[in-house]
DNA sequence: CAAAAATAATTAGGAATCCTAATTAAATTC
DNA sequence: GAATTTAATTAGGATTCCTAATTATTTTTG
C-alpha cells in the first residue's frame, strides 16, 4: 500500500472508465459504417447478430439481449430490417408465441460488405502488437465470461465453454489448444468469441477445462512492435 | 502461419467485437444506475464528464467530442441537465460565441452519490487478478492513445501525456514511474486516464516520454487469482 | 483593415431509440 | 384444469441523434 493507492480511484473502476472511452470512439465510428448500408448503428448490429446465427432463426428476445436493451425495443428495431427486408420473421415451429428471425440474402450482402471495413477502433488495436493483442484477447475473454456468469450479458459462443475445447492438450507454446470438433491445435490468438460451431459444454466439464486454462497466462505482453 | 489463422477472422476485428460485448453489459448497466439519479445515461455521460472539468468550464463542443456525438445532440443533453439544475451555462469571457458549462452543487451532489454504485462491468472486472488488471489497463491506455493520435477520440488527460510524467525513473518494479508534480513515485496500476492536474507536455518530450513507457511491458500476466 | 473563411452554438425538422405498462396468446407448472 | 410464466406486440411518450440552415463571433488572409 503506497500513498498512491490511497489517492487514486480503485482500478476496476479506471479499467470501466477507460473501456468507455474506447467505447464513444466504437459509437462514432458506427455511424459512418451503418450509413453506408442505409442502417442506423442499432440495426447494424441486430442484422449482424441475426446473420452470424444463419438460418437457425433467432427468438426476438435473443437480440433483445445481445444488444442490451428491452423486448419493445428489439421489436423495433427487427421491424425496421423487415422493412428494408434483411431479415423475416417466421412463425417459430416449436413454439407458437415465438418467431424465428432469418437474415434474407438482401441482409447476408449487406452483412458482407461492411464486414470489409475496418473502423477506427480496429486501426487503433492494430498498433499493439501481435503479442500484446493476444494478451488483450486474452484477458477480454475473462471479463466476457464472468459476466456471462454474472448473467450481465447472454452467453456467448466462446471456444472456452464448447465442449470441443481441450485447453493446453499440446506441448507446442505456440499452439497450446486443441479443438476436438476439427480436430486440430490451435494458439491463444485463434480463440473465438462466436463460434457458428459452439456447442455448450456441459458445467462441471466447463469449469474444469475453464480452471485449466485461466490458470495459465499468455506469454508476457512484451515490448511494444 | 498454421491453418486457424487462414480460417479466423483477424485478431483486431475479434478484439473490437469483445470490447462491443463489453460495451454490450456496460450500455444495460447505465439504465440502472442514471435512473437512480433521474437521468438518462446520456445526460450522466455529460454530467460526469463535466463534474470531472470542476470549476474551469467546458465548451459545448468538448462535452459533444467526449460522447461521441454531434454538437446538436450535446445541446439537448446539456439543456436537460441545466433544466434539472445539475449544470449551468454562463458566457465565455474570452470568447462570445461560447459558453462554459459548470456543474453545480447539485450536479456534484448526484455525481458523488452515483460514483458509489458499483457496476457489473465492474464486478467483471475485479474478478482478474491484479496483475490481469494491471496488464488491462496498460492496454488500454495504449488502445486510447492510439486513437487519440488517430483523433478519433479527443485528447485525454493521461499520464503519459503529461508534463509531469517520467516513466521509468526508479529502479522499483513495483513503483517505477514518477510524478513531478507531486513529486513522487508511482506504479503501473497508478496511472490515470483523467487526471485533473494535467498538463500537456510539448510533443517531442511526449514522444520521448512515451517510447520509453511503450517499450517496457508490465509483468506478464500472470496465474489467476 | 476589410472581406472571406472558420468556429461556437442554436434552431428546425424528423426518424429512430428506448423506456414502462398493459395486452394477447401460448406454453409450463402445480 | 387453473395459475403462472414466457414470447412478443401495442400504446404512449421522452430522449437521442442525425443533417441542414442560421446567427454571432473570431480568425485568417489578401
Amino acid at each position: 500500500m503506497t500513498p498512491f493507492d490511497a489517492i487514486t480511484t480503485p482500478l476496476p473502476r479506471r479499467l470501466r472508465e477507460g473501456l468507455d472511452r474506447i467505447a464513444a470512439a466504437m459509437r462514432a465510428d458506427e455511424w459512418g459504417v451503418a450509413e453506408e448500408a442505409g442502417l442506423t448503428p442499432t440495426q447494424l448490429h441486430a442484422l449482424t447478430f441475426v446473420a452470424g446465427r444463419g438460418d437457425a432463426g433467432m427468438r426476438l428476445r435473443a437480440v433483445a439481449e445481445h444488444l442490451g436493451v428491452t423486448q419493445p425495443t428489439a421489436t423495433d428495431s427487427i421491424a425496421a430490417l423487415v422493412r428494408k427486408g434483411l431479415v423475416i420473421k417466421l412463425p417459430d415451429a416449436q413454439d407458437k408465441r415465438a418467431v424465428a428471425i432469418r437474415v434474407t440474402q438482401a441482409g447476408c450482402d449487406v452483412v458482407r460488405a461492411i464486414g470489409l471495413a475496418m473502423t477506427s477502433a480496429e486501426r487503433a488495436l492494430e498498433t499493439l502488437s501481435p503479442q500484446e493483442q493476444q494478451t488483450l484477447l486474452d484477458l477480454i475473454i475473462k471479463t466476457i465470461r464472468a459476466l456471462q456468469q454474472a448473467k450481465a450479458i447472454p452467453p456467448q459462443r466462446l471456444c472456452v465453454t464448447c465442449r470441443h475445447f481441450r485447453p493446453y492438450a499440446h506441448e507446442d507454446a505456440e499452439l497450446p489448444h486443441h479443438c476436438a470438433l476439427v480436430d486440430a491445435a490451435f494458439g491463444g490468438r485463434h480463440l473465438r468469441l462466436d463460434c457458428a460451431e459452439h456447442d455448450p459444454a456441459p458445467q462441471p466439464a466447463r469449469e474444469a477445462a475453464w480452471s485449466l486454462f485461466a490458470r495459465r497466462a499468455p506469454e508476457p505482453a512484451g515490448p511494444g512492435a
